[in-house]
DNA sequence: TGTTAGCACTCTATGATGTAGAGTGCTAAC
DNA sequence: GTTAGCACTCTACATCATAGAGTGCTAACA
């Protein structure tokens, strides 16, 4: 159709108008124009090559106008092409973030909570960690105790050190030898079975061979049960939603509302979580950014997010993350990350 | 100054009025002009008259006009006039909560959270559900175990029924015997002791005779004074913090940021506990309603909060609240909060 | 003395109107 | 291929007029 289609394809002078419309939009948010562009480039160029340039950059699907007499504002499909190919890494603000994490790196959730802190006050966007996950889980050591007349303790240690327990109510007394038998054959019996091993064949055994009490043992078997596959409630801490609120082109309140009570019931995350599991291989830090739609949620099409894995040792993993506003200060917000999970890299090696 | 200052009481015209003007904005928002009031009462006073009532309410301090031309509006001071004198108790939707609260009665943290959202779907607004709290704890089990060649289990069991455990690193394995020594001196030095018992006597005397492994010693006795005195981190569980962009006369953007801030960050409610706390007498379900300034927060100047407290049992107890505008449905809230009340004890016995 | 009708007055919310400014696309010239 | 010039479009903002709601005051009435 266009007489001149030859120049519809990126060449470096489109590609350096893209980058400065896209960098101009992202710190100022307000649409951006031929004449800015003319001033702000060293291509010395007049404003009206620059709007000739712009005119082939809308055609491709790089830039819109809100309205006509306005200037242009990046499609997502140029905020990817800027995530893919123009990102500039910083690595400034790699020194506080340690200092300021490692005043307590007592426990682990404490430690993902002041992630979740930290990354939000950095970057002024909404932040969440989920916490680790574990591929399968074993029984390690099994306890019965009894505490007082009416009730013993169970404890279960789990191969990657959690440790679960309850107390159970009992009706009758269970006698000292009872419990040193029940506690020897739960130990060899189930020792370094996962869930799926624990088979009806296995519970009969162990029935059998206790012979009693065999209420207990089925209190107990639950328990270890959901031990095993209980997601350890998804644990997912978020920080800084109301950032959110921040940015005006989100404020369209209803689904700014919407939104914020997703994060607030952590809907957002454990969708991400449920849909991004399977890709755990891959680079080692590897950083995903979704743009607008390619959130896949209906309330995000105008934000975007960045996320990634973080893995305490093999098979032992979680994910980092923000939300924020489409136009979000990726360099930032990438290199932040990225020097993150170096830090937590660092710590989870001790 | 005024000649008729004789008629500056609250004789029942006045109350009648001043009841229609703060139910009129209850409900609507909007200020209420002496023309409405003129119709929805059964006074049958022309407006006029009503003018000349309003003024003197006015006087009086209960109410104000936002601006010359606009209807009347009630002060905080109507407000509290309204909900110790006016109150008007419903008993409707006892019965819905009953039936989705004891779908899973197993955890009470679980039951916490269900109350919370609970209360925020059904006064929308936002709700905070405050964790029990324990007047003192006393150890009541005690136990450490092997669990492999380089750690060993610790259990605690409080009087409360909380398990608490942890597990150590040692360098050196224990043996057998001595293990079941240092679980006989622990428990029969320290059971039923609360943490202010719990002196360097006794310590230097349990340390004498075990004779050895002092290290274990030290570290099972930091424990039990973390579970002693650590407060379960003040749970606090929220719910609804979004219902709060709900009200527009909350909306002043910069504020309602700070209050949604607040809530995630549950500063609220810590405050809120802290400053209440020893108010533990008193009425069995008392529930106390705080209106603008008397929440004493200042970002809440222009919301209300009302609260009760729970009973599990004796010295037992948490805090439920809820926030919202000054504009809010007292009656529901508070016949709302009264039959969750009661709801809970029943709950609770069992 | 309490109540009411009437009226002038005030203030807000709303919509219409005009204008400056930013930015564009097109054309013609370099 | 680049640029200056110009007509055109659209928004944001301020100004203005108007309708409507509500009041306070006064004078008349029961």
């Amino acid at each position: 159709m266009t007489e001149r289609s030859g120049s519809l394809d990126l060449n470096d002078r489109k590609i350096k108008i893209l980058q400065t419309i896209i960098r101009t939009y992202l710190d100022t948010g307000e649409p951006v124009g031929s004449r800015t562009i003319s001033k702000d480039t060293d291509l010395s160029l007049s404003s009206a090559t620059i709007r000739n340039e712009m005119s082939d950059l809308e055609e491709m699907g790089y830039i819109i106008q809100p309205h006509t007499s306005a200037g242009r504002i990046p499609t997502d499909k140029a905020y990817r092409l800027y995530v893919d190919t123009m990102l500039d890494y910083k690595s400034e603000e790699i020194s506080d973030l340690k200092e300021q994490l490692e005043e307590k790196t007592d426990k682990i959730d404490a430690l993902l909570k002041q992630v979740a802190k930290f990354l939000a006050s950095n970057t002024n966007y909404a932040s969440m960690v989920s916490g680790p996950r574990y591929k399968s889980k074993k029984v390690k050591f099994i306890q019965i105790t009894p505490v007082d007349e009416e009730s013993i303790l169970t404890v279960i240690v789990l191969d990657n050190n959690v440790v679960k327990n309850q107390l159970l109510r009992i009706t009758e007394p269970v006698e000292q030898e009872q419990i040193v038998k029940l506690n020897f054959i739960l130990n060899t019996t189930l020792n370094g079975l996962d869930v799926t091993e624990m088979n009806l064949a296995i519970i009969k055994e162990i029935k059998e061979q206790v012979g009693s009490h065999t209420g207990v043992i089925d209190a107990v078997l639950e328990l270890i049960g959901n031990a095993l596959t209980e997601d350890d409630d998804l644990e997912v801490y978020t920080s800084g939603a109301t950032n959110i609120l921040k940015y005006p082109e989100l404020t369209s309140k209803s689904e700014t509302t919407e939104l914020l009570n997703a994060f607030e019931e952590k809907k957002i995350i454990k969708n991400w979580l449920a849909t991004t599991d399977n890709g755990e291989e891959g680079e080692k830090h590897d950083i995903q950014v979704y743009i607008g739609d390619e959130t896949k949620v209906e309330t995000m099409k105008d934000c975007s997010m960045v996320t990634a894995t973080y893995r305490i040792h093999e098979g032992v993993y979680g994910k980092i993350g923000i939300v924020g506003p489409k136009r979000m200060d990726y360099d930032k917000v990438v290199s932040t990350l990225h020097s993150l999970m170096a830090q937590l890299d660092d710590i989870f090696k001790n």
